[in-house]
DNA sequence: CTTGACTCTGACAGCGCTGTCAGACCTTAA
DNA sequence: TTAAGGTCTGACAGCGCTGTCAGAGTCAAG
């Protein structure tokens, strides 16, 4: 299929599916005219993509996970490097959360002293 | 006192100082020859924008405070603006951390589907 | 007066996307 | 055949900072 089918599907622009590849993450086929090409494989990449990244992943980190995914199955494939990166997201994850948690506390400290008028 | 001195006072890079006066936030005198003077005030007023900046604050969002704030005491003068500006930093706050906490669970999904290795 | 430290302005770069526009080619249906 | 709509590449812009560099003027101490 062309990328605007790709993108329908997906729901991911096409300014995006293209910077998907050029990251790296997807490398669909070519039709004689210079057309991308992508087939389920790619659709189910991309919606992987869209899984990580709704965790917060950068797609240099996704990058990562890819490479222990490119297998067929529909789930990741059990892999050190993916656990390492998965936990080290997860911290990442926590850190942010610890520090929003502090912002809204000095937030909230600043409304109680104005008075919640 | 100069721009070296403040910065090691409030530990804000120079760079920082300066874009701060560059985004509004600080309106220093300046000498003869055009370094910028700064005053006991413009040091309270960074220490504010420190603070605020901790929460999470942008700097054009910090500027409407400061609207309320340039009075004299240590503390922020009331003003409805500002508990409003407030209370949508709150919010947006309230809303990231949720978002956090989605992706948290995206990703401990993923850890115990892949085992815990 | 000389030297080193400080300051000035303006501009370029990077982070991680994401939209948009330009100029040109391809494809499909009428 | 023609026109509309899809696609291609490459580049510019923006978000909100933040560092750094260049070229030039200033200040202080020796």
């Amino acid at each position: 299929m062309k990328i605007g089918e790709l993108s329908k599907r997906t729901g991911v622009s096409i300014r995006m599916l293209r910077y998907y590849e050029a990251e790296g993450l997807l490398k669909p086929g070519r039709t004689e005219s210079g057309y991308r090409d992508y087939d389920m494989a790619e659709v189910r990449t991309v919606e992987r993509i869209k899984l990580l990244g709704a965790g917060g992943m950068t797609l240099p980190t996704i990058l990562q996970f890819l490479a222990c995914v490119r297998g067929e199955g529909p789930i990741f494939e059990p892999c050190d490097e993916l656990r390492v990166t998965l936990r080290q997201q997860i911290r990442l994850v926590e850190e942010r959360t610890e520090k929003l948690a502090q912002n809204h506390n000095v937030l909230t400290s600043f409304l109680a002293e104005i008075g919640e008028g």
